[in-house]
DNA sequence: TAACGAGGTTCATTTAATGAACCACTAACG
DNA sequence: CGTTAGTGGTTCATTAAATGAACCTCGTTA
């Protein structure tokens, strides 16, 4: 169901890696015929999506993108699209939520969406620079996101801030280790005592994460019984956040968190 | 001929003043029924070209259109693929193009190529700026750019190069009504003596001129002979240069030059 | 020279797109 | 308070378009 659609999708096995894709080669990528393949590249092409390069007959995303790209900034800023998104997920989980952007080589606070179930709630300065060592969202970020961070990691003098907050870089490397398996990390009070983060990357176009998005939970109401809720949410908007912001999920993500 | 590419011209009818759009409005644009309409949309939204607001049911361009175009930069940078184009050009015209970019508010070179056919040729300075008042780019640029070149057009002292350049504002004021219909310009050894200059306008996406193109003749070789092929390179390249950088042609802007 | 895989084409077959009529709902109006 | 006209969305017989095996041509490699 859908011509269209299986045209689109076509798109999808240009990379960063692979921006430049024979006919034969996409066609067997895609499992069509190379004569579909043809077809749809054709349709693509008028279009702008796709562009040959008449020197190697190879085919790349073509400039209609670029139109397409502004026309989205028009109609759905970045962070609007985010705050859409991050409020639909407080409703569900009645939990305050920080959305976290690498700007040049530290974390930051870019959107707070405070919860309005519950009087008891974390609440976060924003525009707040993220400690790497303190905050799931840091730890998720080491995992995930451009090299420079774990390796400067000795380098840097990292923060005391409460009694559980790990200072130790071997420590940090081994959690980081685990995190990049399971996709997700939380962290009990140590940045702030009786706040549990629960934190999950976004993606860039690399697959490399350009920020987190986290959950930040009162430690009376961090039972393992929300455990599930609250991961579950998690992992959606980790999906779709990088999706708002044009980004792309490494294949090897699991496609679900567990506890 | 091909339901992916109807599909897809969906998307020609949003734009930054029109940025979401209802479903019956959209079918009603694209002369479809409200059923394809609706199908084409559900894929276009499936692949995330395309996102619908829950509240309000209308669409909009969607967050794939972000990845698309970080791709589309990876595979060809934007002045690459312009300078892909400029020189395919400069093969069938046997001259040399100079590429101008509107940074912030003053008009740059951004790109030369220079002919191979010929030993007298024209050779500018790359990184130069360039005078609005003294340049086909520039009185281009005056025409199809943003109003505020104008504007400032009699608070500006305007350096008088040659002979042939204007200075006076009402003078150069008619100019920019006049190449505002033809969409073309030329400068007759208004910024260098013996240097004939034609020049078009490169599009945004607001349909306001970010550059220009243009392709410089030295005297004794701008017969008006050569006009016609030069004018006709010189259109296919502002279209193609706009589709390049992402922009859009406005709807009044002629179909070809005439002389 | 032969064999291979590249991009691209052809055309009978099949599959999927199409659109008129329809439903449910909302807002405006007399 | 019923009427009208506008949404968004669905259904299903009809029709038109997508499909893919086989084929062609050309450049590389063995």
């Amino acid at each position: 169901m859908g011509t269209a659609l299986n045209a689109l999708k076509m798109l999808e096995y240009f990379s960063s890696s692979q921006p430049e894709i024979g006919l034969s080669h996409i066609a067997r990528l895609a499992g069509l015929n190379k004569a579909t393949a043809l077809r749809h590249l054709r349709a693509l092409e008028e279009f702008g999506l796709i562009e040959q390069n008449p020197q190697t007959k190879s085919y790349a995303i073509g400039p209609a993108a670029l139109r397409l790209a502004a026309l989205r900034e028009i109609a759905k800023p970045g962070l609007d699209g985010a705050r859409q998104k991050m409020q639909a997920a407080m409703h569900e989980v009645g939990e305050s939520l920080h959305l976290t952007l690498l700007e040049k080589d530290t974390l930051q606070t870019a959107l707070v969406v405070e919860t309005t179930q519950h009087s008891v709630r974390v609440s976060l300065d924003p525009s707040e620079i993220i400690p790497v060592n303190a905050t799931a969202s840091g730890l998720c970020m080491l995992s995930f996101g451009p090299a420079f961070l774990l390796e400067r990691l000795e380098s840097d003098t990292l923060t005391r801030f409460t009694e559980a907050t790990m200072t130790d870089p071997k420590i940090i490397r081994d959690r980081v280790t685990q995190i990049g398996r399971a996709g997700w990390t939380n962290s009990n009070g140590s940045f702030e005592d009786g706040v549990f983060g629960y934190a999950a990357p976004i993606f860039g176009i690399d697959q490399i994460a350009i920020g987190t998005i986290a959950i930040a939970v009162p430690e009376i109401r961090a039972t393992s019984a929300r455990q599930p809720l609250i991961l579950a949410s998690l992992h959606t908007l980790s999906k779709e956040l990088t999706a708002n912001f044009g980004g792309q999920m490494p294949e090897t993500f699991p496609t679900e968190f567990h506890p």
